[in-house]
DNA sequence: ACCCAGGGTCATA
DNA sequence: TATGACCATGGG
C-alpha cells in the first residue's frame, strides 16, 4: 500500500539532521569494553551500566581473561551498580568462557556474521538485541539493532502493528538501508536518542521532528 | 511514592 | 504463541 511521507530509510536523514551524529560507544576501540557495556546496559540506564564498566576498568579486570579469573562474588560486587548483577555476572562469565574456547576475542569476533550471531544467541543472558549490539558496535557487522525505542517509534508512526517479530522489523530495516555498519550504528543511536527525548512512554510530541507525520501524535491532538 | 531504564529467561496455559 | 514473574540498581 502507498503511504505519503517519509519511509524507513528516511529516518536516518531526518534524525541525523535533527540531532546530529551521536558518537555512541566512544571507546569502541576496545571491543571487549563494548561487549561488557552491551550486557550491563540491559534494561538499565547507561549511567548505571557505565559505572559498572568503569569499576571493572579501575579494578584492572576489563579483559576476558581477568573476568574469568575473578570469583563470581567479586565480579558481582564490581558490576552491582548496573543492576541485575547476578544474572549479568553469569552472562559475562559465559561470554568469556566462549571467547576462550575460540582462542581469544579477536578470533571470536572474526567469525562470519551469521555464525557469530548464532553463537551469541546460544549464550545464556544474550538475546537478539544484545547480540546485534555486539555485532554492530564490537564486531563492526551490519546487523540492525531493534530495541524498545525502535518498536515504540514504529508503532506510533503507524508503520507496524506491534505484533511483528524482532526478525521482521530487522528485515524491514535491512531492506531499506544500505548494508553499511556505519549507517546501522548511527541510526540505532539516533532512534534511541529520539526515544529518550520525545518518543517516551509518556510522549512529548510538541517539538518532535516527526510530529507532522506521526499518526500517534495526530490522535493525541484529536483527544486534546 | 511511583515510574522508568540502550533485555532476557523461565514457568505456565 | 503469549502473557506474567522475576531479576536489582539508581535517577527523576
Amino acid at each position: 500500500m502507498n503511504r505519503e511521507g517519509p519511509d524507513w530509510a528516511d529516518l536516518y536523514d531526518i534524525f541525523l539532521h535533527a540531532y546530529g551524529p551521536q558518537n555512541w560507544w566512544p571507546g569502541h576501540e576496545n571491543p571487549f569494553e563494548v561487549v561488557v557495556g552491551a550486557i550491563l546496559t540491559q534494561r538499565t540506564t547507561w549511567t548505571n551500566a557505565s559505572s559498572g564498566v568503569a569499576r571493572l576498568r579501575e579494578a584492572g579486570v576489563l579483559t576476558p581473561e581477568a573476568i574469568q579469573g575473578l570469583e563470581t562474588t567479586n565480579l558481582e560486587d564490581l558490576i552491582r551498580p548496573a543492576g541485575f548483577y547476578r544474572a549479568k555476572a553469569a552472562t559475562l562469565k559465559g561470554f568469556c568462557e566462549r571467547v576462550e574456547k575460540a582462542g581469544g576475542l579477536s578470533q571470536f569476533l572474526a567469525l562470519p556474521m551469521n555464525v557469530l550471531r548464532s553463537e551469541l544467541l546460544s549464550l545464556r543472558g544474550i538475546g537478539e538485541e544484545t547480540a546485534d549490539a555486539i555485532l554492530v558496535y564490537a564486531a563492526g557487522m551490519p546487523s540492525f539493532v531493534v530495541d524498545a525505542y525502535t518498536r515504540r517509534l514504529l508503532e506510533r508512526l503507524g508503520w507496524i502493528l506491534g505484533s511483528e517479530t524482532y526478525g521482521e522489523i530487522q528485515a524491514a530495516f535491512s531492506s531499506a538501508l544500505p548494508s553499511d555498519v556505519v549507517v546501522y550504528a548511527e541510526l540505532h543511536a539516533l532512534i534511541t536518542h529520539h526515544g529518550k527525548t520525545y518518543c517516551r512512554p509518556r510522549p512529548k510530541c510538541e517539538f518532535c521532528p516527526m510530529v507532522t507525520v506521526c499518526s500517534f501524535a495526530k490522535n493525541q491532538e484529536v483527544q486534546q
